[in-house]
DNA sequence: TCTGGGGTCCTAGGACCC
DNA sequence: TCTGGGGTCCTAGGACCC
């Protein structure tokens, strides 16, 4: 089977542009939240050498030289910019596993060389014209070297977005070699020193190598790796989404919290947050943890973190309940004298909602009618009104630990068509598993 | 002055049991 | 000084990804 890697260019940036075409040729940043870091460049941005990952602080002025358009993240609209993208590479592939917000692996019956690089630009092609959006296709047969390929395709201006790895085993073997292995899809700075440590320096290195030899100094992880640059697959295109095992919901604050209220308040609007989307999926939480932290970048603090861990007996989707139960446990969790930074909430052990466990006593239907309504209203308000049209009178009115966005797109009618902001519902695509970041 | 927010998977080691 | 052996389950933390 051939597989194909999907992947935005330069995605946020790229939605920025396709809301305000006046952007075309403009250089573009966008922010973390907070307005914290870069995490989407331009092409002409990236040229400018403003680093991926850089604290904003340290290119604003690289950014006022240049006239770099600077935006805050707004990550509903960039799921909606994902969602039409997802649609159209879907109508293309036998298979699709949408694996993050910019990116897909697609799976196709065999093709010859000439048949699969027509279909790489013929997909590309169609996301562009009908989202505003370049993705960069790599064709390979696993995943590991579909994402090597990728990454050619977006080094090599030649390629012109499409980039077929080598079918002829001595021909790939031959490119590998060129290749270190710490550029790898799962191999970070550990994995690649001890790599390195058994003379395993290029991906050849890898792919030469016996995989049960790996396994005993790089793990299962090493083993399906060295398959998967064999061409073997180990990873398969996963359609059907499992259930996700964790939310998180958490901050910084746009200035540092130091009165306990307003810590209290910033952990029951997480909680809430988390709970929308425990619902969203079906689920309940067996487990709280809600958690702060000083600023870990000021050297010249002292440092703090702060937790409280709750069981939730029976597990719930509850937010109020999530909510009460934090702001019970604040007595315990706060710490007074510190400069909080960020916060958040965990949920952990969840489970599908609705399902009574057998042989357990006392474990009915998760929630009691009336509380699993009170939350069924609340969701169904916030999707018609806006995102806290209504609230918790516990997440507080004031809100003076919201994070920053300052530079957020403005989308008036003018430069945002309908179907960008509202697309059509009713996607094929399963997106279950996606998740919001890049 | 100012430094993001999500996730998953694997492993090692402790608790516990027979 | 010396003090079994094996199995399972759970958890914390590391590593990695976008």
């Amino acid at each position: 089977m051939l597989r194909a890697l999907a992947d935005c260019n330069n995605f946020f940036a790229s939605c920025e542009r396709a809301l305000n075409p006046a952007l075309q040729g403009v250089p573009i940043v966008v922010l973390s939240n907070n307005d914290g870091c870069v995490v989407a460049r331009s092409a002409e941005a990236k040229v400018l050498g403003i680093p991926m990952g850089a604290p904003f602080f340290q290119v604003r002025r690289l950014c006022e030289t240049h006239g770099v358009h600077v935006a805050s993240s707004n990550f509903e609209v960039y799921g909606d910019f994902s969602n039409r993208v997802m649609e159209a590479l879907a109508e293309h592939a036998r298979d699709i596993e949408v694996y993050s917000i910019d990116e897909a692996f697609m799976g196709f019956p065999d093709l010859t060389d000439e048949q699969a690089f027509v279909l790489g630009h013929s997909i590309r092609n169609d996301v562009l014209a009908r989202t505003g959006i370049t993705v960069s296709i790599g064709l390979a047969p696993t995943q590991v070297l579909c994402k090597l390929a990728n990454e050619l395709s977006k080094k090599d201006p030649k390629t012109s977005g499409v980039y077929l790895m080598p079918t002829d085993v001595a021909k790939r073997l031959e490119l590998l070699r060129s290749i270190p292995v710490d550029s790898l899809w799962g191999v970070g700075k550990g994995t690649a020193s001890r790599l390195r440590a058994y003379g395993v320096i290029t991906v050849a290195d890898l792919a030469e190598i016996e995989p049960e030899r790996i396994r005993s100094f790089a793990g299962v992880v090493g083993e399906r790796l060295a398959l998967e640059v064999r061409g073997v697959p180990c990873h398969g295109i996963v359609e059907e989404s499992s259930p996700r095992q964790s939310i998180l919901s958490s901050r910084s604050f746009g200035n540092p919290v130091t009165q306990r209220d307003n810590l209290a308040e910033a952990l029951a609007h997480h909680a809430f947050r988390a709970s929308e989307k425990l619902r969203e999926d079906g689920l309940v939480a067996g487990t709280i943890v809600a958690f702060a932290r000083t600023n870990r970048h000021r050297e010249d603090q002292e440092q703090q973190d702060a937790e409280a861990v709750i069981r939730l007996d029976p597990p719930t989707h509850d937010g109020r309940r999530m909510a009460a139960a934090i702001t019970q446990a604040m007595d315990a969790m706060w710490i007074p004298g510190f400069q909080w930074k960020r916060a958040g909430v965990y949920l952990a052990d969840l489970s599908s909602s609705g399902v009574t466990q057998p042989g357990l006593p006392g474990l009915g239907p998760a929630e009691p009618v009336q509380r699993r309504k009170l939350m069924e209203v609340m969701d169904a308000l916030n999707a018609e009104h806006g995102k806290d049209a209504v609230r918790l009178a516990s997440t507080g009115l004031e809100r003076i630990w919201k994070p920053k966005a300052e530079r957020l797109t403005n989308l008036t009618v003018k430069n945002a068509p309908a179907e960008v902001v509202k697309p059509e519902g009713d996607s094929r695509v399963k997106r279950t598993r996606i998740r919001f970041h890049e």
